[in-house]
DNA sequence: ACCACAGCCAAACCTGATTCAGTTCAAGGA
DNA sequence: TCCTTGAACTGAATCAGGTTTGGCTGTGGT
């Protein structure tokens, strides 16, 4: 789709290592709480080292909302794929972006604390090429959704309502989830999906 | 309820007009990527004057995302006042939080974007202060849509269904409206309004 | 007439991200 | 083996912005 870095990782990098630290540092203590040496201390380099593999500690911050948009979308897809109707799509597409490990619920989070990064242009090429990139991503993951309350308006399994708004709001009943929801928490992972499927459901159904 | 800033301002004082340069700043521009210094300007001051009215950047953040939650807070018990039954609350609650100018649409988007800074405590006084305050009001509104649920159910007029869940899933609804509402844009404030509440209502009615 | 204090400023300061000017090291020819 | 190349890395500056300091000014109250 894009001319994405493809570049091959070389086998000593420690590019991998640094996203593992960087998303849990931004996630647990706030991107802007972090201090981009802290990321570095944990990884086990110097903090100049980190530029060998980001521009910035924004650029790195990009790379992994891109990176949550990028799961998020191909789950959707893979999801969807081979449902029988768009009642059932719909039910698997919550599953695809409920059922997740505890790193990408911190992405998710890191993902949406920062939406409003993607908003202004950067000054930096790499920088402004990964904002346009994670731009695109959510593009097609609003677009994903859209397009489900579509089909599902077109067959009659939903009410024909607005479909942009509907979508919208879709996308927030399941995000907002992260704002709230613990690992360990009164509710489990499955209880969450249950109820916030149900939710779905009776918000579309005809 | 806590011993706030009643500082009854000189009549020579700024505050007001900072707030609302940085209002502008913070919700065009973003909280980052403004200068503080900017909004010195803005206001016609030089920077360091800002620190006369806010310990900080953050604590004039702080300050404004304050500001919208007892706003809301406040709009919220208004507006449920003299209803007749939870149905009606609700319609109004909608109404109350959706009906609001621009500038409470950039403090609302402010407050969102910033919620996070809420979940770790400051080091300075009055800072930390302020963010007890904004957690304290945050817990207000959750609580006021909580317990409408609540009544909601006990009435029989909503679903007996989780509660908490259901709350927090309203407030999301509500709030996602400010990440892709335009003044001006293809639909009205009326339409969204409408809209909403018509979703929530099938979200909860039994 | 005087004083206290809100309101303001220029210059110095500090923190944390970023750049500079290299050094090390492993792999692939010659 | 020796040399070259480029990925991986580093300590020491630099830079940008927010914050602190110390002091000046003008106004309202007594």
């Amino acid at each position: 789709m894009s001319t994405q870095t493809v570049t091959t990782e070389g086998p000593r990098s420690k590019r991998a290592l640094i996203l593992r630290a960087a998303i849990e540092s931004f996630g647990d203590d706030g991107f802007e709480h972090t201090k981009w040496a802290s990321v570095a201390d944990k990884v086990g380099i110097g903090q100049t080292a980190l530029y060998h593999y980001f521009e910035s500690k924004v650029h790195c911050l990009l790379t992994i909302m891109s990176s949550e948009l990028e799961r998020s979308a191909t789950a959707f897809a893979a999801a969807v794929e081979g449902q029988a109707t768009p009642t059932d799509e719909l039910r698997a597409a919550v599953k695809a972006a409920l059922d997740v490990g505890p790193r990408e619920v911190l992405q998710a989070r890191i993902l949406q604390s920062h939406m409003d990064l993607l908003a202004s242009p950067r000054q930096s090429e790499r920088e402004e090429a990964e904002r346009q990139h994670a731009r695109e991503l959510v593009r097609q993951v609003e677009h994903n959704w859209l397009d489900l309350v579509e089909r599902g308006i077109a067959s009659g399994d939903f009410a024909d309502r607005d479909a942009f708004q509907t979508s919208h709001m879709m996308l927030a009943m399941i995000l907002s989830v992260w704002r709230w929801y613990r690992e360990g928490g009164a509710l489990s992972n499955e209880d969450v999906r249950e109820f916030t499927t149900e939710a779905l459901l009776r918000l579309v159904r005809a």
